[in-house]
RNA sequence: CGAGGUGUAGCGCAGUUUGGUAGCGCGCUUGGUUCGGGACCAAGAGGUCGUGGGUUCAAAUCCCGUCACCUCGACCA
């Protein structure tokens, strides 16, 4: 590819609006352009690292037999009513209309795809495993898109289902694909990633993963122990959580606390007493039912993790407003609750035998000292909806627990039947009786992933590819193309080095030495092949690579070979 | 959806307070001189000032509406 002639405006100002590396950079390096809020254009240069990483995804996929299919992007209602996805998904799906007044989906995920596609094909047992996959764009419309290609509406996603007999026959499978996907990620270049147990959350089923990038410009927040490796997602982490009940009870009282609302300002007012010797209350409304107000009690220092919140409800939540209900905001404590209507009771296992608290009083300007969730309640059970803190004690060593910020890259979700009963999938097992398969999904977002190891291995000069992925491996710097046996001798390095299976990027502008070694540091090409006047005359070419670990002057008359092993070896 | 911010040439920005010929830097075109980490000179091209309405002799600038984008939060299969 000449670059004299390559399409995507290279810019040494960064765009004002990208606050994240791999954003401004992929954009000043010409890779892509904004077309709507979360959605992009890719330049030829991003579109062939997506597909690198596409291929070796698909070459990962065939080797545990993945079948590759092509699912439709538009899909009818009907299918998604099967499923019940229709009306259980938000405003996240795309819905319209066809010329017929017919409702139609976007695809933002392709289950019902897959089992409407493979129900009727197969019969037996005999069938069964078999996973297919695809490499497609989905579209999600995101309340909120953000930094670039890390989080957007519209995106290519390799997403694979599997189908089993049985659970075993799921679970030897899933870690397959658990084994396939670090292939992946170790192939694509990225280094720093983990998988972390997760929250299945809507997509049915009970034990998933997320294989997570981890960065400081993560969304996600992770639960890490380095002592014995649990790591978890916030939303489903656990913790032991310390008991801190005082020997003696004391007498409950009630203490007039003025405006003192947050807890930070009730233990200040009684005198800076712990966070942890109060109750919180937290309050939230059942999402499409107003009326319901679900009131979690914590512990002063903790917060509620909302995803637990759900499991433990089984319902969705949304924060409450307390306008026209019983509740006085800030001062809301346990005693007398029960009584009141409409409103669902949540204990977290944080107040389990906790005494001397300082809970509200359910009325403006007091609380309630020396409360024990021993003596003066009866609750029936106490549940775990707390969010993991920092240093917090590891439920399976004991060990202090850290936490970190990832970007998930990809996941794996043991679903169950959810989809395969719904939509009535079917085989005869082996003594004849009709079975519903057991499924598998996994998912792989191909722009996150270019994102992510631009995030990861850039710097202050500029994008920084590893050979796997690279748009091309080489970029040829001819110095002075004006001077005719400079461009005769670079012309004919890369035709040779193109014949040699090497993809080049020929800079064949003539413009100054900085102006094109800029260029080649932005656009993060590995390999920097600088032929000039004065390297024609000591007959060598400068190799230099991007990440350093390589910098020399070979010959011109051998280059070519050497340059094609310096590529291999890094691939 | 809540809060804040920004829309002026391909990119980055000034001009808006106090209404009066549409500006700067980069990039682009042509010619010339240069050439090893973003060279220089000269001459050019390129803008419905996001958009609709209003006020005014006159609006990028003032008023009302609206749209888009960005940031933080909420949501997120």
């Amino acid at each position: 590819m000449y670059i004299s002639k390559l399409v995507g405006e290279r810019t040494k100002t960064s765009p004002s609006d990208a606050i994240i590396k791999s954003h401004a950079l992929m954009i000043r390096a010409g890779y892509m352009k904004l077309v709507s809020n979360g959605i992009w254009s890719l330049a030829m240069p991003a579109q062939r690292i997506s597909q690198k990483i596409e291929n070796i995804i698909r070459e990962e996929m065939n080797a545990i037999e993945g079948q590759e299919c092509l699912f439709p992007v538009v899909m009818p209602r009907e299918m998604w009513d099967e499923s019940g996805r229709y009306s259980s998904i938000g405003d996240e799906m795309v819905r319209f209309k066809d010329r017929n007044g017919r409702d139609f989906v976007l695809g933002m995920t392709h289950e019902e795809a897959a089992v409407q596609f493979a129900r009727d094909a197969v019969n037996s047992y005999n069938q069964l495993p078999f996973m297919i996959y695809q490499i497609q764009t989905k579209f999600r419309d995101e309340g909120r898109a953000r930094g670039g290609l890390i989080r957007v509406r519209e995106f290519k996603m390799k997403d694979a289902y599997s189908f089993h007999i049985n659970q075993e026959d799921l679970e030897a499978y899933y870690y397959r694909v658990y084994a396939a996907y670090e292939r992946i990620f170790k192939r694509i270049g990225m280094k720093n990633f983990i998988a972390v147990t997760s929250d299945s959350g809507m997509m049915g089923g009970k034990i998933s993963h997320e294989f997570m990038l981890l960065t400081d410009v993560g969304e996600d927040t992770l639960v890490l122990c380095p002592e014995c490796g649990y790591k978890s997602n916030m939303e489903v982490a656990t913790s032991v959580v310390e008991n801190y009940a005082d020997e003696i009870e004391l007498p409950m009282e009630e203490v007039y606390t003025a405006d003192a609302k947050e807890i930070a300002e009730v233990t200040k007012y009684l005198g800076d007493i712990p966070a942890y010797k109060t109750a919180k209350a937290v309050c939230y409304n059942i999402k499409g039912d107003s009326e319901t107000t679900v009131v979690c009690f914590v512990r002063g220092d903790l917060e509620v993790n909302e995803a637990k919140l759900k499991k433990v409800i089984m319902k969705d939540v949304v924060p409450a407003g307390l306008e026209g209900s019983a509740l006085v905001a800030g001062n809301i404590g346990c005693l007398g609750l029960d009584k009141l209507p409409n409103v669902v009771l949540v204990y977290d296992k944080s107040l389990k035998g906790a005494n001397n608290m300082v809970i509200g009083a359910n009325k403006e300007e007091y609380h309630i000292k020396n409360f024990s969730f021993n003596r003066d309640i009866k609750i029936d059970e106490f549940y775990d909806i707390s969010k993991v803190v920092a240093g917090a004690r590891c439920a399976h060593c004991g060990k202090p627990l850290v936490l970190q910020n990832g970007i998930e890259i990809g996941n794996i979700f043991q679903l169950g039947t959810k989809y395969t009963e719904s939509m009535g999938m079917a085989v005869l097992n082996k003594e004849g009786k009709s079975v519903t398969p057991i499924m598998g999904c996994y998912g792989i977002g191909v722009g996150r992933a270019i994102a992510s190891i631009a995030e990861e291995r850039s710097d202050d000069k500029g994008l920084n590819w590893p050979m796997a992925i690279a748009p091309w491996h080489v970029y040829l710097c001819a110095l002075r193309t004006d001077d005719a046996i400079v461009r005769e001798k670079a012309d004919k390095l890369y035709a040779d080095l193109q014949s040699a299976g090497i993809e080049v990027l020929y800079d064949d502008r003539n413009v100054s030495p900085g102006f094109k070694f800029n260029d080649c540091d932005l656009m993060g090409i590995p390999v920097r092949v600088v032929i000039s006047p004065r390297s024609i005359q000591n007959g060598i070419v400068e190799v230099q690579l991007r990440d350093g670990s390589f910098k020399d002057n070979l010959s011109l008359d051998t280059c070519v070979e050497e340059l094609a092993k310096i590529i291999k070896d890094r691939i």
